[in-house]
DNA sequence: TTGTAGGCGTTATCAA
DNA sequence: TTGATAACGCCTACAA
């Protein structure tokens, strides 16, 4: 690499000494206003640029929030990022994602290969078998927990209302007359989903309604399994009247396997997802979902972390849970 | 944020020297197997982690890629990150993105302060207003461009074969019997967008048919807005038999506009979208789309950009095409 | 096999 | 208003 002008050789060539050269990169007042220009003269005739590692490690700041997803696939996370990224430019950070910890030692992995690079960490860790690693983080490092289970460690946290959305969800199908009402499961180890579970049963038994374990069928959160599992549920004698996934793209997924088996939604049977993802609404039919302003989650997150970064201490801790919403449309029956 | 151990407290602690425990961190065979040990569990029991910043500064690499995209909205940035973010892993390499620079100012400003943060960049700049900044970078830093317009000015550069597959597509429309094939556009400033165009009315000249402008609907890439197109192409007095969505979000919003207007896709109207995400196999009718691997366009510019960090020197400038491959599902007939 | 010491590029603390 | 100079935490000759 074409090694760049250092603040040393911008000191000589204005004739200046290194301190004045970067009171100058700095905005001190403490600068004649004939030498600050000369020095930007020079700075700029170089194409001096200040080193963002030498910088840090002095001031011991790093203008940089570090992201750990679970996974970097399809529209949520996106979602996620853009939040993040709006609130943090904002305040003139940068973002660093990685995403995919599948186990416990990469993910510890990761945490220590960003120390020194990242002044707080947003960590989204779905997944109930490795949320344990939250608290192995170093005391007093800013750290906001986003979607984890179990213990916050003294951390911040943000939850998804995955309960009460979930619930809201099945108690409108009730509702609509529904008694038969499926559901697209996630993953078994996903916290989110085993809380929109968690809704769906208590919805059910508030209704003295029974749960039947083949109405529970499994899925993955992909369009695909969402589309195997509604094949699935289609052939079961006794059929349900409403299939709740937990996610969008799963619901997709449902809407186009019910199509195949020649059963009308929402006549024959009804669909509702959960995200309302921007393309839930142009679907055939629109489909009906549990709102969640996931870009606004991600924002949230950024705000809370850097609240913890620029005041570290007499700070409480926060927690807090994003509302969702329903949202009614044709699949169900509105 | 509470101070953490540093090299040397572990050496004191474990009675070595700083080098010794730097060798150690760094894998050196030059350590007796006692002496590692030791050291290793000094380190553990502080929990000691080696600065980031500290280390870039005398290493000169950050071990780091910095990300510049245009937006991070919707399913096909995600797609991007994810393959930049598997490729830099695979490396050991970290990942940091930001968006949504949309004048010559903030970009300029957002490469300064990645110096010395990154060593490299993958600039998605589609915005041909702002492409320029390009020539502006500093000689013999690792570059690589994604969908940029333009001169490469002596960095790599990777594009998408948007004239190739708007023009495929437009063709198997026409090989349909399509004589008015009407096309919902992106901003005028998308290079993206402008070459799929040229594609589109390369193939209706080479097919001697006529471009007519009132079939040349505008758009900007998001579901509503190819709402809105296709709502006004169908009004059309003379009404075109095909619909090629300059992406697939628009296609989808078009396919429910044309729902509304009662019009049945493929008999009344075919049409076809460009980018063929995830979902465009679920929505009704499937959609014809002309596919593109998008994490793997990621994945490749990550991989360059590696191949000239790592090998500084000596290299050719590569210039890649990332080809397309018609998709064609019930949406346009087949 | 280990230790000493210089330096990476910047900011902060003193004096001047 | 400016300039020396000591950090920041780490790596790497060079010496022992």
């Amino acid at each position: 690499m074409a090694r760049n002008a250092t603040i040393k050789h911008v000191a000589r060539e204005a004739g200046v000494s290194v301190a004045t050269v970067s009171r100058v990169m700095n905005h001190s007042v403490l600068v004649a206003d004939g030498t600050r220009q000369a020095v930007l003269d020079v700075a700029s005739r170089l194409g001096y640029r200040p080193h963002g590692a030498a910088r840090s490690l002095i001031t011991n700041r790093t203008s940089t929030l570090g992201v750990l997803l679970p996974d970097l696939y399809g529209e949520f996370f996106s979602e996620v990022i853009r939040g993040i990224d709006q609130a943090a430019r904002r305040e003139g950070y940068h973002v660093i994602v990685s995403s995919s910890h599948s186990d416990h030692h990469e993910l510890e992995t990761m945490l220590r290969s960003m120390w020194g690079r990242v002044d707080g960490l947003i960590l989204m860790i779905p997944d109930i078998r490795v949320a344990t690693i939250a608290s192995q983080l170093p005391a007093g490092f800013p750290v906001v927990l986003v979607n984890c289970a179990g213990d916050t460690n003294g951390h911040d946290a943000i939850n998804l209302a995955n309960y009460e959305g979930a619930y809201a969800m099945v108690q409108h199908l009730i509702t609509q007359g529904h008694r038969r009402i499926a559901i697209i499961r996630g993953a078994d180890w996903n916290y989110d989903a085993s809380e929109r579970l968690r809704g769906y049963r208590a919805a059910l038994r508030d209704a003295a309604l029974p749960a039947e374990p083949e109405l529970e069928a499994a899925g993955d959160f992909s369009e695909g399994s969402g589309y195997e599992a509604a094949a699935g549920l289609a052939r079961l004698r006794s059929r349900p009247t409403a299939i709740f996934a937990f996610n969008d793209a799963m619901a997709v997924g449902a809407l186009s396997a019910l199509r195949e088996a020649k059963l009308r939604v929402p006549e024959d049977v009804a669909v509702a997802g959960f995200d309302d993802i921007p393309m839930a609404r142009y679907v055939e039919p629109p489909l009906s979902s549990v709102h969640v302003d996931i870009s606004a989650l991600g924002a949230r997150a950024a705000t809370l972390l850097l609240g913890a970064i620029q005041h570290p201490d007499g700070r409480e801790i926060r927690r807090e849970i994003v509302p969702t919403a329903l949202v009614v449309r044709r699949s169900c029956g509105s």
